[in-house]
DNA sequence: AAAGGTGTCAACCGCTCACTT
DNA sequence: GAAGTGAGCGGTTGACACCTT
């Protein structure tokens, strides 16, 4: 049996909104809110179109604060690290870019981005700008330095975008000044790599213990208290494990009844990664939570901590 | 100047997910 | 639990602008 169409089809004007049109929805949103139903908005606004449509205009061009016009580089370092971190996943994206819509971003992406980047790069490294599942070949062990890991590595090296050199990498040595607030009352070991990235964990493997779980608990309890630091909010987190890679904004109301939350279900799911995150992400105040699956964290893990 | 090629971006389509009945 | 429904998402399309020959 197929899905019933949302709208009727035959009468709905499709192409490009016409000012009026702009006007007549953009005026009635304003005055009455969406209500929570776009499907029936369109009607109610006195406009001929889909509920879809109208959701989209209003949320890619109508909508306050929309910002348009030119990527900065800190946008397009934004994007290059989040698309090798997580793909397309272009919402989660462009909520970490205030003013940008997802629409924009995956544009500017697929029309001018991709390019740049491709431009930047010698031909063996273009696959290297694939989102982690793209790639075919595995993931570098965190036993090996951290440049060889994919896709971040050199994305965060970029200011503006460039090549990873690993031997000019400045990034791979200890820097005690970057744990103001880290707590060491926990057996779990940290490393600093340079100075926009903090590693969770141990290189080789964080764990106390042979099944991991005790590494596990301790890796989450520095994490917390690292976090807590009002030194640490508004940062960006990036945790890889043996098979993928993510990152998130840390929110700077961050609260430790929600890492709590957001953690403990996580360890005790290990469901997909991906779709666990992305869930993470939307239910978790705005999707700037980190998620570990438990079954991961068995693996060689860290976390990077960016600012 | 005209034709063809390319780039850009707004909008559409079809799908999944979450929620309700 | 199954079916229905709406919201939201990512991939794709198509119209238009601009560039090149």
């Amino acid at each position: 049996m197929g899905r019933a169409p949302c709208c009727d089809k035959a009468n709905v004007k499709k192409g490009p909104w016409s000012p009026e049109e702009d006007s007549k929805l953009k005026d009635y949103i304003e005055k009455n809110g969406t209500g929570g139903n776009w499907i029936s908005l369109p009607q109610k606004a006195g406009l001929r179109r889909c509920g879809k449509s109208c959701r989209l205009r209003w949320l890619n061009y109508l909508r306050p604060n929309i910002k348009h016009g030119e990527f900065s580089d800190e946008e397009d370092r934004i994007i290059c690290t989040l698309y090798a971190n997580i793909g397309s996943r272009w919402s989660i994206i462009a909520a970490q870019l205030p003013g940008r819509t997802d629409n924009d971003i995956k544009n500017y992406w697929n029309t001018k981005l991709k390019k740049k980047l491709m431009n930047l790069l010698p031909q063996s490294h273009h696959n290297t700008i694939l989102p982690y599942q793209q790639i075919s070949s595995p993931l570098p062990s965190h036993s090996t330095s951290f440049y060889n890991q994919p896709n971040t590595s050199f994305i965060t090296n970029i200011e503006p975008i460039s090549l990873p050199s690993p031997i000019s990498n400045p990034f791979y040595h200890n820097q005690e000044s970057l744990l103001n607030g880290f707590s060491t009352n926990t057996s779990m070991q940290y490393n600093s790599i340079g100075e926009s990235v903090v590693m969770f964990g141990s290189e080789g493997s964080c764990c106390t213990s042979s099944d991991g779980s005790l590494g596990k608990q301790e890796e989450i309890m520095g994490f917390q208290n690292f976090m807590q630091s009002s030194h640490n909010h508004n940062k960006l987190i990036h945790g890889s494990d043996g098979r993928g890679e993510y990152l998130v904004d840390v929110n700077h109301h961050w609260e430790n009844e929600k890492v709590n939350l957001c953690f403990g279900k996580e360890i005790t799911t290990g469901l997909d990664y991906d779709l666990e995150y992305i869930k993470q992400l939307i239910s978790c105040n705005n999707g700037n939570y980190l998620s570990i699956d438990e079954n991961k964290m068995k693996e060689e893990k860290s976390m990077y901590y960016y600012y």
